[in-house]
RNA sequence: UGGGGCGUCGUCAAGCGGUAAGACACAGGCCUUUGACGCCUGCAUUCGUAGGUUCGAAUCCUACCGCCCCAGCCA
């Protein structure tokens, strides 16, 4: 309770900063965010960080985090959605208690203050078609055109607007604008549309309403009816807070949240955008929005990955207004680092060689107890069985080994993990000359995979009984694209960048037999190998399909690559 | 050519006028019944560029260069 505290002070990202001082300066006393999904898809990484974020500084700060709905566009959202988002936020962690919201639980007071804005001189109903607005519009260089509609009278645009909102008029035929200037530099300001009229069935008012409000309109009036002190969102929406102030200036709310902007997360070898997610499970290059390769959070949970590394890789890669794009070893990194702690170990031969140990009597057979953590004893251990044929991994074996290649070879002697040392003896092969089994000597005296004479035994090799194996599918990933960036040229596709090779079936694999009760909410290290976890849809009961999580760190690989 | 934002190691990212944190990656070494883990060492005389202010500048000023976002009745 000393000096360590001071040792190494985490120094706080902008936002926080820009809180911390909010609360010391007395302009707010407490702290309330929010995390404001449209239930149009599925939450990914992204979303992961700005969840974080959200709840993170609300907890920090002994505040409150709001989960609300931005279901304003009934045309692209679902219920199905909604469910899923809020298991995601709940499995990352975290927990909005009672606030739980949604914009169009205030569809009645967003149109009341529409009717205000109208009373003020402030919005009018305009009938310009999509094209006619945009060519009124101008440019980015060029001032826009007031709207021929712009002076209609408070009282005409108070009956037009009742009109919209009772169904009178065709979709698209009108809009509620606000009357800001239509010369403004910024875009945003040009006029906005408010209110646009479309008959699509809301999953929560269903046919109530024929209106609906806009983006900007709605999120700066949810936050200021929710309280929030501090509205968080990506720098992509830095453009809207003239007209985010705009409009709780103009309404004079009792509230006025400061907005303030981020960048927003890129990986390496993915896409982020909910768009580009939705295109590759509509278009079937992924089994769907929990496909193992995909980044969204349900993906990542059938991956394997846990809540914990996830919040440590939000923590990790900071905050900050400068875009960039973070190496997926850091994500890799973290789930590594989470369940190299926690994750028991168990051993699986992923693709087989089978190993005949000639001088182990035919029918005996025995128990190795081995430890499931070599550094944690608290995890306990196992026993494993082991008789006179077993499995070896057929890349742990190479007849003309290379320098350095310690595993098995003619001739050679290895460890066998926790069991014993064998020699190979002999190379049997069928007749077009592969590889079909080996023949191996024991050393009895070396169970438990020491000789008590002390020689030194440079490879150890995992393996399985092959009288004793739970034969398994097992399914491999890697990258989703091939390219640092598949999003590099804007000329072209995406997809043409997909890694044709992200997913590998093996459906021969030899596990332990401990390993048949294993279920979706376990994770282990299939030692050599990596980190693995049953597959949360795929798996039987006693007969469990594995996802490959992340491979362990592997030099030999690298050595090899050189 | 309008408006907004941003440029610090290969990738993220601290730094806020007093002489470049940390993480990942990478390279070497130690340890090892997982070529894992762990441990040790190295890795920006320099902060987009050029000037200026100052005893002192990544931090202040000026100019320039580069990148991103905005012309949905999407969010």
């Amino acid at each position: 309770m000393t000096t360590q505290e001071h040792t190494n002070p985490k120094s706080k990202d902008f936002i926080r900063t820009i809180i911390a001082n909010d609360l010391s300066s007395g302009k707010h006393s407490t702290v309330t965010t929010r995390f404001p999904p449209e239930p149009n898809g599925f939450l990914h990484i992204g979303h992961a960080k700005s969840i974080c974020l959200n709840f993170g500084v609300a907890s920090e700060n002994n505040g409150t985090c709001h989960l609300r709905f931005d279901d304003t566009n009934p045309s692209k959202e679902e219920e199905a959605y909604v469910e899923a988002i809020k298991t995601d936020v709940a499995w990352l962690g975290f927990n909005w208690g009672d606030n739980l919201f949604f914009a169009s639980n205030y569809f009645e007071k967003l149109y009341s203050y529409a009717v205000e804005l109208i009373k003020m001189g402030k919005a009018y109903v305009c009938d310009l078609s999509p094209d006619e607005m945009r060519t009124y519009r101008g440019t980015l260089t060029e001032p826009g055109k007031d709207s021929p509609y712009r002076n209609r009278s408070a009282e005409e645009n108070l009956t037009l607007f009742e009109q919209m909102k009772a169904g009178e008029f065709a979709d698209g035929s009108r809009v509620l604008r606000a009357k800001i200037d239509m010369s403004s530099g910024n875009i945003n300001m040009r006029d906005p549309v408010l209110y646009r009229i479309l008959r699509a069935t809301h999953h929560r008012t269903g046919d109530t309403w024929c209106i609906y409000p806009m983006y900007d309109y709605t999120h700066c009036l949810s936050d200021a009816i929710e309280a929030i002190t501090h509205s968080l969102c990506t720098l992509e929406f830095a453009d809207h807070r003239p007209l985010y102030d705009w409009v709780l200036d103009t309404l004079k709310t009792p509230c006025h949240p400061q907005q303030i902007e981020f960048a927003r997360l890129n990986l390496t070898y993915t896409v982020m955008s909910k768009r580009k997610l939705l295109q590759l499970v509509n278009e079937e290059y992924v089994s769907g929005w929990d496909d193992p390769r995909m980044l969204t959070i349900s993906g990542l949970r059938r991956r394997g990955y846990t809540p914990a590394s996830i919040r440590t890789f939000c923590d990790t890669i900071g905050l900050a207004k400068r875009e960039s794009r973070v190496d997926m070893a850091v994500l890799e990194n973290c789930i590594r680092n989470d369940l190299n702690d926690n994750a028991p170990r168990a051993m699986a031969v992923l693709k087989p060689l089978k190993v005949l140990i000639t001088n182990y009597p035919e029918d005996q057979e025995e128990e190795l107890v081995i430890a499931n953590h070599p550094k944690n004893p608290e995890m306990g251990s196992r026993t494993v069985p082991f008789c006179r044929e077993i499995y070896i991994e057929q890349d742990d074996f190479l007849e003309d080994p290379p320098k350095k290649f310690f595993r098995l070879a003619p001739g050679r002697e290895v460890r066998l993990r926790a069991a014993y040392l064998v020699t190979c003896d002999e190379v049997i092969k069928d007749e077009n000359g592969n590889i079909k089994e080996l023949h191996c000597s024991y050393d009895p005296a070396s169970r438990g995979g020491s000789a008590p004479d002390g020689r030194k035994v440079k490879g150890t090799l995992h393996w399985v009984s092959a009288r004793h194996a739970l034969q398994a599918e097992v399914r491999l990933y890697d990258r989703l694209f091939n390219i640092e960036n598949p999003e590099i040229d804007k000329d072209v596709d995406f997809k043409t960048h997909l890694n044709p090779n992200s997913l590998e079936v093996l459906s021969e694999c030899m596990l332990e037999p401990n390993l048949s009760t294993a279920t979706s909410s376990d994770h282990f290290q299939f030692e050599r190998l990596g980190y693995f976890c049953p597959d949360s849809k795929d798996s039987l009961p006693g007969k469990p399909v594995f996802n490959h999580t992340v491979t362990l760190r592997d030099t030999w690989d690298k050595v090899l690559k050189k």
